[in-house]
This record gives structure tokens, sequence and C-alpha cells, in this order.
DNA sequence: ATGGTCGCGCAGCGA
């Protein structure tokens, strides 16, 4: 099982074009999505429809915006938050059951710089996504969906732009973040929180203590080219998905020629195991 | 060089 995160920046016609034909390219059995900027009647689902991928859609319009693409099947969809009180009023989290697998699509608030509002929200909205990751989580033993022996994190992905690099290592220069949002302990802790649930950023335990390892780049003074990105897009999994995980990628490629995303996707690949798991390759949505 | 480029949408803000 293949899944992947990105960041698309908006999907507008051109952009639309570059993730349909990574699609076709990079074969995600999953992909989650962040910034689509589109209402969820703007959302181009026929076009991912079209390549064997069911999708859910929770957006705003003209900020924000995150999805779902699945080829193994797409359940129980809840948009925002599902810990009982009043949803944020931003388009941030999407989650939903692909191929035996909880799968939340998450676009952090970026903070815009430490000590504002906006990022008092942040923190505010990462310890929300930990409540929602417990109350989410169905009872243990869910035929259809396996606990884990604690019962806290089923097996699940929690994927997208965590705008939080959770490391020095994730950083072009340490140095030219001092003071910024992004890699305070505040946030990198509310990460850590989120970890502390059974998750693993399972990019980073393939590569450990690598440098250069981006998923991010400014689009200005020419940041990709010369190397300057972060790594703040990741892939949180349970520790029977973590355990399985045979192969992950931060596509470059992708942040590459005309109109692209200012993130790259990053793709995990999940080998088999015991349990009712989709293999890779298999197409649930054969049967609708 | 305290900038630089995008997206949205048509000014200037957010990232």
């Amino acid at each position: 099982m293949r899944i992947a995160t990105w960041n698309v920046n908006s999907l507008t016609g051109e952009r639309i074009d570059r993730v349909v034909g990574w699609l076709d390219i990079a074969e995600p059995d999953v992909l989650c999505l962040q910034e689509t900027k589109q209402t969820d009647d703007a959302f181009p689902a026929l076009d991912f429809h079209a390549r064997g991928y069911a999708s859910v859609h929770h957006g705003e319009g003209r900020w924000n915006g995150v999805a779902i693409l699945s080829r193994v099947g797409l359940d129980d969809p809840v948009a925002g938050f599902a810990d009982g009180e009043p949803d944020d009023d931003q388009a941030r989290l999407v989650t939903a059951t692909c191929g035996g697998v909880r799968v939340s699509s998450v676009y952090v608030p970026n903070g815009r710089a430490v000590g504002h509002e906006h990022f008092r929200y942040k923190l505010r909205w990462l310890a929300r996504l930990r409540a929602h990751l417990l109350a989410d989580t169905p009872p243990p033993g869910s035929a259809e969906w396996p606990g884990q022996p604690d019962g806290t994190t089923a097996r699940r992905v929690v994927c997208g732009d965590f705008n939080v690099a959770p490391d020095d290592l994730d950083l072009w220069n340490p140095q030219a973040f001092e003071g910024s949002t992004h890699v305070t302990p505040e946030e990198r802790a509310a990460v850590a929180e989120l970890e502390a649930l059974g998750l693993r950023d399972v990019f980073r335990e393939q590569y450990p203590a690598v440098e250069g390892l981006f998923s991010w780049w400014d689009y200005r003074a020419g940041a990709f080219h010369k190397h300057r990105g972060m790594r703040i897009d990741l892939v949180l999994a349970s520790d029977d998905i973590a355990e399985r995980v045979t192969w992950a990628l931060i596509d470059r490629n992708a942040r590459k020629g005309t109109k692209p995303s200012d993130h790259a996707p990053v793709i995990v690949d999940v080998g088999p195991g015991p349990g009712p798991m989709i293999a890779a390759g298999s197409d649930a949505s054969s049967t609708t």
C-alpha cells in the first residue's frame, strides 16, 4: 500500500494537471492533499474518479482546503474535528478509512510569527488534533479496523503539512530559523504529543540522521535550487503501519518545472502483513 | 540587496 501526502498550494487548472499527471506516475493508493483552496463544489473529484480514485474534500474556497484520494476504498469520512466541540471555521482536517487504515489529511496553521495570535491558534489547533485522534479512534478489537493493544492509536496515518520541522536536521540551516515559527520548542512539543499517541515519523525512520531531506522550499530567491528547504510535511503512522514501511521518498521532481507547488509530495510504501489491510496495487474502487 | 515569488483576485495579504 502506497500512501502519499502533498500540499498542492491550490487546485486550479494547471495544478490539477500536475496532480493528475503525478498520480499516473507515482500511483499512490492513498493521496492526502492540502491547500486545495477550493470549495467542495469546485473540487475536481471527477478528474480523480476517472483515474480510479474516490475522494473526499473539505474546503472553504479561498484558503486552506484538504482532501483524501483513495483507490483502496474510502469510508466513514469526517470533515473537521470529531471531538464533539463546534468545528473550526477553517478547513484544515479531513479523515476517512482507506483500505483498512484510518487516514487523516491535515493542514496545520502556519503560525505567521512567534507570539502572534495565529501562533497561539496553531498550538491550540495541534492540541485539538490530538483530541480529535483520541475521539475518532473506534473501540479496540473492531474487526474492520484492528486496534492497538492499548486501544489508542489503531491502524492509522496522519499525513499533511504540519508547518513544523521536527528537528534541526529538517532545516537547511538551523541558524536561519532562530526566532522563527516552525522550529520553536512549543511547536515541536505539540508534534511530540501526537507522536506520544503511538504515531511515528516514518519518513525520518527510513533516513535517520540524513541531512538535506526537505519537503518545502520558498518560491523566493531560488531557494529550491540552492537546496534551502525544510521538512515540514510528515506521515505519522501507528506502530503496526510503521513496522511495515518498506520505502519512503520525497519526490523533488514534482517541485521542478512550471507552476509547481512550493511543496513536494512525500511517499511511503507499506508492505503486506498480518491482518486485513489491503495489499498494494489492489483496486477496491472497481466494485463501484 | 532586510529583497526575492507565488496564489488569490484585482489591493494587498498570507505563505
